[in-house]
This record gives structure tokens, C-alpha cells and sequence, in this order.
DNA sequence: TAGTGGTCTAGACCACCCT
DNA sequence: GGGTGGTCTAGACCACTAA
């Protein structure tokens, strides 16, 4: 672990356990740098990392200052590529559970090679599943992979976590994701699988994960009900705000 | 304009112009740096920039290189903090105008006051918007604003940019924003506004937007015709990934 | 093993907030 | 004007990639 790393750590410790509370000002760069024994420089790292954690935020000339929902955040750990999350009704008492529709291998369309950056010879995973909570559905699942990525996938793997298995057992880093949301129309599958009514609207998701590097590594299509799932975002600021 | 912000934009051009093609390899840090007559660090930064901005990516003990979708992306101008990007068929050829169908102060509802952390006492602007593209409405925006933190809000204003306003008026930085978006049948408001029949779909999206440091400074929830907005997203792996 | 990016330092100067 | 954060430097060492 990097030292700016882990001083972000230390301090994000301090927020949860209360030493330095919601809404009051951590000790000026200076001083953490001679407390940590450290350059100012590195101090700037690490609290750059909490900020952009939404844990603090600093303003400049007059110090940096602990979030209000701080203490809550710094729990949460917001599992990042999350701060897109999607959430039913999930909770203790509830029960979710997955049927696998489908699982063939076949060669992508035109489309579909386009989108993965496959070329129409190379075979992909194709994946049908649905979501179901407390004995009701609420998402059908459709999602490809290509074969050369994801070896060995088996109906075993999908009934567990495919991407523990991609990132514990392929050692595959995870990139950036996009996702297009749409409102639309059932499909025939929706009234069938989701039960959907004629004028039930659902809520579509359509993503593309890519790895590290930019393969890009699943393309999925969602459809979800409207009445069980809703999508929640959080946006911090970016880097690059202002610079145009 | 700070030093490693011009160089992030200078590299971006070149980048747009095709000087660094898709998928090349940067020069690397230290041949930068003498290039831009500065030190590794600085470039380091604008490196970071671009990275995060999703327009190159780099491998450590290899390089920087160039991202396949860079030059659309380097185009795109992708706002930040807008990861979360609106796109309707915005375009050179199409009109955007909106009309403004209400506007009036009142008191908050007891949830609106927790919403926008504010007492039952304190007044808010109510303001509806419908926007329109081409002459056809395709969003109806209702949005509340504390009045405190925005004083002296006139129609005049509104017709502009509210968000420039704010920051370069009122001096106000913002913060993170947090939204809500999900599929529901239209209201009354939307047909008579939206022109929606009674299975239209509406794509709905709730949004909270914060000042840096956390006070809410807007509440607004927008319904969407389906078939003229979508909503994209795209996700950056967080700096703070892997640190727990 | 050579090339390259990631981190870290110690100190400098500037921009900004606050009183 | 004193305190604080933001940027920048020049150089060092380490971690990783690729041949």
C-alpha cells in the first residue's frame, strides 16, 4: 500500500471513529505532513482521495472540512464503478434469486461484434436471466460475453458471482463502464417473464464494462419493471470540471 | 489557467487533430516535460486529467496510450460532472428553447424542507420549465430552489442559464448531485404538456444538487418523453478502487 | 536489463480566505 | 497581513513492462 494510500486510510479511520467530527476542520496540510512525517505534497494526495470520496471537501485559503454525512460515507465504502447503484427493496428479510433462461454460445451479429470489438467469427456467451425477489420478477437480464475473454464458463459460474470469477480467477481488471437509460415499452419477453401489463412501462439499461485496457468485456441489456426497480447516481465534481 | 490544465488541453488538441492517433503510444513523461519546458510531476497531472476524462489510459512500466474512442470523446467535450450526460438529438440543425410555466415563491412541504435541509419557515422558488426541441416539448422540469441561497431570481434570469448565474454571480461552487431515475406512466401534466398518450412511458429522474460543501441548493424532478431523451452514463473506476 | 510510469521529498511561490 | 490550500520544481527511488 502506498503511503498516500494509506494516510487517506488513517485519517478516513479518524472520521469514522469521530476524532474529527462532522463539519469541523482537519489540521492544516502542514501540520499532518509533520504528523505523519511526510512531504505537504503527500498529505495533498491523500486528501485529495477522501474528497473526491466525498468524505471531506477543502476550500482553498481556508482549510479542509469534514462532510456532514461523513461518518455515514466513510462506512459505506461505496464500492466504486457503484456509485452507479441499482437497488430494489433489498434487505434482510427479503430473498433474491436468479433463473438462468438461457445459456448458448453462438457467433455475435454485425451489431453485437461491433459493440464487443469482435470479429464475426469469434464466438460470445450469450446469457438470459432473471432476477426475482421474494418470488417476484423484477429484471430480465441479456447479456453477451465473448468466449476468448471468459474461458470456461459454466451454468455453475452463473449461478454464483461471473465477476468475482472474471476478477479472482482470470485476474482481469475491471474499466470503465457506460450505460444508456431509457424509458420504453414492454416486449413480448417483459409480459411474459415480468408479467408486465400492456401499458406497463419498464426501465431499460443498456451498458457496455470494458477492462482496464479498454476491451471491452460484456454487453448487457436490462429490463427492469418500473414499479420494483428504480437507479440511483452519485456525481462528484470531476477533475477536469472547469477547464473549458 | 494553471499550468497542468493548458498542457491537458494543449495534448487534447493535438489529440482531436489527429497528431496522436488512436490506440499510439504518447511520448513519454520526461520527454514531455522538456517538451513543455516543465517537470515530470506537473505532467504527471495533466496525464491524470486526460486519463480520468477518459481519453487516454496508461500502463505502468509501458506508457500512455491514446484510447480508440478518443477523438470522438476529445470532441464530445463530455462536461464533466456531467458523466451523467442528457443527450437528446442536440445537434448544429436542431432548436432548443424552453418555456417557463410557472413561477412563484411558497413555503416547502414538510418533505421538500428535509430534502433541501431547510425549516418549514424558510421560502423556496417553485419553477416549471418545458423544454422544447424543434418545436416539439420532450421534458417537463419542476424545480425548487431555498431562496436564501439564491437571491433575487428573476424570470429574466431563468430564461438564461441559471447555472451560470450561480456560479458566476452568486459565486457559488457546486458540489456532488444525487439522482433518482426510473420508468412511470405519465401524469396528468405530461399529456397535456408532454403531448403523451395514456401508455406513453416517462422517463422520470429526481436530482438533488449540493454546493461543495454539502448545503442542498436544488431540487428538481423532470419527466422525460421517452422517445426523445435517454440518459447516458459513464463510469471512471474511482481513485479510491482497491483501497479497502 | 533498459525503458517507462508511480510515488515521494523539501522547498518555493502564488491564490485565496478571513479578520 | 497571517494562515491556508494549490501548484510547480528537480531530483530521487521504486514498480512494472517488454524484450
Amino acid at each position: 500500500m502506498v503511503k498516500y494510500k494509506w494516510i487517506a486510510e488513517e485519517i478516513r479511520k479518524q472520521i469514522r471513529a469521530g476524532f474529527y467530527p462532522s463539519e469541523s476542520r482537519l489540521p492544516d496540510q502542514e501540520t499532518l505532513a509533520k504528523q505523519y512525517n511526510t512531504s505537504r505534497m503527500t498529505i495533498k494526495k491523500a486528501l485529495d482521495l477522501l474528497s473526491s470520496a466525498g468524505i471531506i471537501y477543502t476550500i482553498q485559503g481556508s482549510g479542509s472540512y469534514v462532510k456532514r454525512d461523513a461518518v455515514e460515507l466513510a462506512n459505506r465504502t461505496i464500492h466504486i464503478g457503484q456509485n452507479v447503484g441499482l437497488t430494489t427493496a433489498t434487505g434482510a428479510d427479503h430473498q433474491l434469486s436468479a433463473k438462468v433462461l438461457q445459456f448458448s454460445v453462438r457467433f455475435p451479429s454485425e451489431t453485437e461484434a461491433e459493440l464487443l470489438r469482435l470479429e464475426r467469427h469469434e464466438p460470445v456467451y450469450e446469457i438470459e436471466r432473471l432476477r426475482i425477489l421474494d418470488d417476484k420478477p423484477h429484471s430480465l437480464e441479456y447479456t453477451l460475453f465473448p468466449v476468448a475473454l471468459v474461458p470456461n464458463l459454466t451454468e455453475e459460474v452463473l449461478h454464483k458471482s461471473i465477476y468475482r470469477y472474471i476478477r479472482e480467477e482470470l485476474k482481469l481488471e475491471f474499466g470503465e463502464s457506460r450505460q444508456t437509460v431509457r424509458a420504453s415499452m414492454p416486449s413480448r419477453d417483459d409480459k411474459e417473464h415480468l408479467l408486465c401489463a400492456d401499458d406497463d412501462p419498464v426501465l431499460e439499461v443498456e451498458k457496455i464494462n470494458y477492462l482496464e485496457n479498454g476491451t471491452p468485456l460484456e454487453y448487457s441489456r436490462v429490463h427492469h419493471r418500473h414499479d420494483m426497480v428504480e437507479m440511483h447516481f452519485v456525481n462528484r465534481r470531476g477533475p477536469m470540471a472547469g477547464v473549458e
